[in-house]
DNA sequence: ATGAAAATAT
DNA sequence: AATATTTTCA
């Protein structure tokens, strides 16, 4: 091990997703903030999968203007406080937890460095502490119940979790903090990325109000993140070829609100 | 700032 | 009703 600590992060990196794979998405993207900031509403479009056209009838240009946003005056001011979408822990950004986590040793293994590691912008600490919570509930609960048995009481969290192997070193507590995979006195550019917590991106523009079904791609991005008032989240599954995708709502949501999701991606700035 | 528990949202 | 995430506490 001595070049390799020069080519783990460089190897890691190669794991994120291409530019190309990430235009897809990003159409569908919009700045959380400003999406909650203007109550974002669009057209629903059903779930067809569609060989026709996506909207008939509803008004084909959402001018998502501002007549729209304009009219939720509920009688309070939500541009004021805008809460984070609730963020959703994908398979991938599992991985990039879990392998942050795995060079950084479990001795260093703490919100702050994970997530700087990650460096996965829109990531708060709080997010990547309780993910490390649930982790390593996760983690206790296997080594006492993993063995044999055949028994097995996998929750749904769990299918999360075994979607990225556990390292070794994780059920080995013994003292050596990262000595396999010592990480580099320097800390990778994308790393250094310790902005506030906002994020406005010039690739989540406003032009993807009009949430075009055109999503073929699978999507498997990092994070999801939704709207908190919505009646039914978006689940994406990685291994699905279409999703539905983005904001999918309309006028007929008279009180329940938009349904926005938001997806990050590991923003390597480069 | 971190870890754990309580509170919420989905 | 159960679980995933967030928020509050120590």
């Amino acid at each position: 091990m001595r070049e390799e600590d020069s080519n783990w992060f460089a190897k890691w990196e190669e794991e994120l997703p291409s530019p190309e794979e990430l235009i897809p998405i990003s159409q569908s993207l919009i700045t959380p903030d400003l999406a909650i900031a203007f109550d974002l509403r669009s057209p629903n479009h059903r779930s067809n999968g569609n060989s026709g056209q996506p909207l008939p009838q509803t008004t084909p240009s959402q001018a998502n203007s501002s007549a729209e946003f304009a009219a939720d005056s509920a009688g309070d001011e939500p541009a004021r406080t805008l809460k984070r979408p609730r963020l959703v822990w994908t398979p991938q950004l599992h991985k990039r937890f879990v392998d942050a986590v795995a060079h950084l040793g479990i001795k260093n293994a703490v919100p702050k460095t994970i997530m700087q590691l990650m460096s996965v912008d829109g990531l708060t600490r709080e997010n990547v502490a309780s993910h490390l919570q649930k982790y390593r509930l996760y983690l206790k609960r296997m080594q006492s119940g993993g063995g044999g048995g055949g028994g097995g009481n996998v929750g749904e969290s769990d299918h999360l979790f075994a979607s990225s192997p556990v390292p070794a070193h994780f059920l080995h507590p013994i003292g050596r903090q990262s000595s396999d995979h010592f990480m580099p006195s320097f800390v990778p550019i994308a790393a250094l990325q310790q902005q506030p917590p906002q994020f406005l991106h010039r690739q989540i523009s406003a032009a993807n109000f009009t949430s075009p079904t055109s999503n073929g791609k699978a999507m498997d991005q990092s994070l999801f993140l939704a709207r908190q008032n919505q009646q039914q989240p978006v689940l994406i599954r990685p291994s699905s070829l279409h999703l539905h995708s983005q904001v999918a709502n309309n006028a007929e949501d008279l009180e329940s609100g938009a349904k926005t999701v938001l997806t990050l991606f590991p923003s390597r700035h480069d």
